[in-house]
DNA sequence: TTATATAGTTAGAACATCTAATTATTAGAA
DNA sequence: TTCTAATAATTAGATGTTCTAACTATATAA
């Protein structure tokens, strides 16, 4: 049971970095867009999330709270996002993506997601099914682990 | 038809780096064995694929050659690849896995594989099945595709 | 009110990856 | 055959990402 167990892993291990790898370069060769992965995730993230701290989006994306602040500082550099204060406490941040942050992460997403719905019209219907079903579970299951690296 | 694809890649869009992220996150973790995410793709690729060329695994990887050089020099310097010549065309080169880097290759493998079985013990039978099957199609629809970028 | 904890940033170092240029070798065409 | 073009890999230099450690500001609690 177990040995099954660990062979679903694996192959979990194998896949799941070469996808990765291909959204990667997928999103390289548009450079129109210019957004790189954990960019993209931020952006994405504080959209569903308006006003998130900082913390908060470090949190999500798996980055440390300085690295999460620079990659911030770059984004309300080029006018995707802003960062304000908290009304109740101080210390906090506000973080908004601003309608051009909006727009680019849409594109963004659009474009990304051509790509990909491009790639899933050649798996057949029962597949896709279970791609479907997969992508559930797995998200119920990684959700909720992402945390900081200390 | 085309709005449910799309949906799906959304979805997959999204889960994709969670996943990433965490076991990218776990694989630093663990420090002992100290191999990036990348660097452990190389090492895997090249056991799987003895004598691989350089462009070979730069392609598997998705990484441009000269990062591949610098990435598998690391390799050699800690012993865990070897680099030698091809024996009919000299400009090409063989790289294989040494022994120390098999056992660190083996060693990384399981740790990480643990973590994602664990992980997956809290999935029912039904959505295992269909990870399983969805792990199976993707690795299909993705894995020619990789490619350097340019 | 002082000590401690929390939120975020700054500073500096290490590393990863890219593009462009270089070297060596092979394959193909004149 | 010999010259040219293509291929394989590396080197060099620049850029960008991420980390750890230290610092500032604010809030909480003793």
């Amino acid at each position: 049971m177990t040995a099954d167990l660990e062979e679903s892993a694996r192959k979990l291990l194998e896949v799941v970095p070469i996808i990765m790898q291909d959204i990667r370069s997928e999103m390289r060769r548009r450079r129109l867009l210019d957004l790189t992965v954990p960019q993209f995730r931020v952006l994405a993230f504080v959209n569903r999330n308006e006003g998130s701290s900082l913390w908060e989006v470090a949190s999500h994306v798996g980055l440390t709270p300085p690295s999460t602040s620079r990659l911030v500082d770059g984004l309300i550099a080029r006018g995707l996002m802003a960062r304000n204060d908290h009304p109740a406490d101080r210390r906090r941040v506000r973080l908004t993506v601003t309608g051009h942050g909006l727009a680019i992460l849409e594109a963004s997403t659009q474009g990304t997601v051509s790509y990909l719905a491009n790639k899933l019209s050649g798996v057949d219907a029962d597949d896709r099914e279970a791609i479907d079903k997969a992508v559930e579970a797995l998200r119920t299951v990684f959700a909720t682990s992402t945390s900081v690296v200390t």
